[in-house]
DNA sequence: CGTAAATCCGGCCGATCCACCGGATTTCGG
DNA sequence: CCGAAATCCGGTGGATCGGCCGGATTTACG
């Protein structure tokens, strides 16, 4: 079934990890997942990202091996509010093999039809991925194969497509992300935010602290001031996503 | 050097991740973890889990192929500030080899020092994990090694302990974390909050979506109302970790 | 065909937030 | 030893929030 050896396969991976955490710029991705179709002799490989950039009005970051066709007529029909892929896909931590899909929906059968019409293969796996400021991807793949190949085929494509999608995600957000300013709250402060974030009041959270509630004032105020929000609900979004509310200090 | 065929540390890998998928209660982790080491040929194996539960007060979770003395010592000489595994690694995405931590600071060296000590290794690898719901862990995994054998087994370990630290994870998330409550927002509500979110008001909310500053009022109520918020900044700070202001559906 | 949920709108009032004013000591690195 | 940053404290006033009262139509599902 497979041409190369594991050896081989495992070369290539490694070899293509390395490029993807020197590359330069995006426009040598779809080029670099081409590639992976020939090593893991796919029929497709997709990257969707999501949340790349921060700002809530951002589209979807799309990266497919596959015609631009496909894309379009997956717009078109709104096929993203259908397929289970992206509707599950995006809601779990650990990938998905398409055969576990519920299928008797009319819909995505039309969705898995036309799928294959436009040249996907018929067996898939979605890879999530999760970033740190709530980014996500999903990394899906498809091939044809036996119930027998396919059984083992998926445990290596889970294993090696688990490091390539984080290696590409980081890629791509390391290209198109936005900067994240690396901003430094004081340990009184992440403690406000925290208990702000939790639905705490001022004056609750000089209790819980022992301190007075004009302090605690002061640190969200000081908070808000070095996060750039515009109030304590956008500092607690904004901490959160840059990670600085973690519980480790 | 490796006293396994490629082959068998596959299998050994994937039935691994099976059993951990399965896993009924966290009393076996520790052995699956020796099981590892045995495995990978490693020295120790470590699981430091963050965030699991939604409560801000709650302590970390750790579980770990080493001493207890090593732990105790760890915690009452507060290594945890200082260990660049855990300061650098829990903010990467992206694996981290110990090798490349600076180790000019006195308080680092005095760490590594005393670990090898204790039975861990010289050589060493830290894999973060980022789950859906602000969850993160970090497995760090340590052996000795040649520099040219390390160059090679530290690719390997970076890919199977990708998938083995996010079945880890998982598992031990599905032990031991909290029931995220499934809560299903509106469109309408899910926007408000989103805008909440990114620091508007009420009014300037009204003024985004077309609608009156009453019925952005409203909505917000009734979501703060379903998701069991204190306020505005408790139901953001909810609904993002529940992964219910992502931009798709 | 009724019921539930979602979509909208108005007003009231007390609680809370937020910006701005003022002050203090301690700690730590250049 | 000076300055910067972190830690604390007090008050005011207007803006905003948050709960609670009332109303409406449309849509979807059983």
């Amino acid at each position: 079934m497979r041409r190369r050896d594991k050896n081989d396969t495992d070369l290539e991976l490694f070899e293509l990890l390395v490029k993807l955490d020197k590359l330069a710029e995006t426009t040598r991705i779809p080029a670099l997942l081409c590639k992976l179709l020939e090593i893991y002799g796919l029929k497709s490989v997709a990257y969707l990202g999501c949340g790349l950039t921060a700002q809530p009005g951002q589209g979807p970051y799309l990266a497919v091996t596959y015609s631009d066709d496909w894309v379009d007529h997956y717009k078109a029909q709104r096929f993203v509010d259908v397929d289970p892929a992206v509707q599950i896909g995006m809601r779990r931590m650990l990938p998905i093999d398409w055969d576990t899909f519920d299928r008797r929906d009319k819909n995505v059968r039309r969705l898995f039809g036309e799928a294959t019409e436009f040249g996907l293969g018929r067996r898939g796996i979605s890879i999530p991925v999760h970033g740190q400021h709530g980014d996500r991807a999903l990394v899906s793949i498809t091939r044809d194969a036996s119930d027998r190949d396919w059984r083992h085929l998926r445990l290596h494509y889970m294993r090696d497509f688990q490091v390539l999608a984080l290696h590409l995600h980081q890629a791509i957000l390391r290209l198109e992300g936005q900067r994240i300013v690396s901003i430094s709250l004081s340990p009184r402060e992440r403690e406000c935010l925290l208990w702000a974030a939790e639905g705490k009041t001022a004056w609750e959270t000089a209790v819980i602290l022992g301190l007075s509630e004009h302090t605690v004032r002061c640190y969200l105020e000081s908070a808000r001031h070095k996060l750039g929000a515009a109030n304590n609900t956008h500092a607690v979004n904004k901490a959160g996503k840059a990670n600085l509310l973690s519980q480790l200090p």
